[in-house]
DNA sequence: ACCTGAACACCGTTCAAGT
DNA sequence: ACCTGAACACCGTTCAAGT
């Protein structure tokens, strides 16, 4: 609710890569991506804007920064020796959810694909993967197709919060519903008009669900596999 | 090879939607994302900033209509009744294709989903969908992961040619290797150190492949489901 | 009706000048 | 060594003025 500036009481006390990362997300999460300018990280942190260039070497790596930071508090190692399956899906919804309380982070994840961030996917990704009776071939194209769809996730996500902000998320997708089959006629795209009904009361967490749960069941499919799923 | 601006010849013939996109393609496709500017466009087309707006809203709706013109090319209806899962296979690797061919169509797609391009895609995905025997409610999922899996691997290429632009692709790869494993320490990334060792000779094409075909067999595995597989 | 191109309101980034 | 903030080189977009 609060807007730009506010807390301009600080002083050289104390600049640092860490403080301005924080300023960052502050922003970025109170008033979205757009608004984060160095003029206006400045002015939050109360200092010019080439002293952020010190600490940072460009807006790049300060979103690359930034993104690190939020993925690393739930993409740490392997918590509870869980079912495999179910702590694959647990960490995909880690990321998910966290992409949905900050819709920035799903633009800056899918952006840059190499990213701090993603690394820290990677990693724990293919930790739970261990469980699975995975080829060792296979094990990096398995961790890609879920990072992928992780990714892809991502992007829709955020350009949908970009754009219903404030509108509301069903209102938004029954605008694109209502795009969508106007733009194309029944007879040519009836998988489109068949989909255009469910998008407003659709669940995109569920639908996330469906997509992991999918790969994992191709993954117990797979030759030479027999997964100990639980 | 050819920089900005040649081709000046052209007057008041005939501006039009169609050839503004044109242009902004020939752009793209020549100078990468970032050439393309008003200013740069106007100049190609020999006419003022100005008038470019009389055609097309904004730049988002011009690289709207860029993506779709490209994707319409693959995207049409199904071609011959091959075997659903090849069916399948082909219209995904057709845009992969695509993408890698136009890098600035990767980072277009993933950033706006909604656009007309992924309307293309979703059509055409789920009619290649109509001979496996989905139940109606997981058909919208299905599709939704194989998008997801698509625009994920957009992203990828997109990021990667951006940087890679002129040092080539195995030595961007090598980059990003080197970066993840001196960022992170073999205890505690090991999956990270084992992917690294592969990155640089792996077959972006292949992986993806590998991607859909996971999907695939996850949904011949769906409850309900006695796909036809050939 | 369509085109022109200067002008406006921004950006990220740099860099001389201060402390 | 660190900070300041004006200045630079750009953007997308608008709009009075022309044809």
């Amino acid at each position: 609710m609060q807007k730009s500036g506010q807390r301009a009481g600080r002083r050289r006390d104390g600049l640092s890569a860490s403080v301005i990362v924080g300023a960052a997300i502050e922003i970025l999460d109170a008033d979205g991506e757009e608004a984060l300018t160095f003029r206006a990280l400045a002015a939050r942190l109360a200092t010019g804007s080439g002293a952020i260039y010190h600490y940072v070497a460009n807006k790049d790596e300060l979103l690359d920064a930034a993104a690190a930071e939020l993925v690393g508090r739930i993409a740490g190692p392997s918590p509870a020796p869980a079912a495999a399956d179910e702590s694959v899906l647990a960490l995909m919804l880690g990321v998910f959810d966290m992409i949905n309380a900050h819709p920035w982070l799903g633009a800056q994840l899918s952006r840059k694909p190499w990213q701090t961030a993603i690394l820290h996917v990677f990693e724990s990704v293919g930790q739970r993967l261990e469980s699975f009776a995975i080829p060792q071939e296979s094990r990096f194209d398995v961790a890609s197709a879920l990072v992928n769809h992780m990714l892809g996730a991502a992007g829709q996500s955020a350009a949908g919060s970009r754009i219903a902000h404030g509108v509301g998320r069903s209102a938004f997708l029954k605008d694109v519903a209502r795009d969508w089959t106007s733009r194309a006629s029944p007879d040519e795209y009836p998988f489109v008009h068949a989909i255009a009904a469910q998008l407003a009361h659709h669940d995109d967490r569920q639908q996330f669900t469906a997509g992991v749960n999918l790969i994992l069941a191709g993954v117990a499919a797979l030759p030479q596999t027999g997964a100990d799923r639980s």
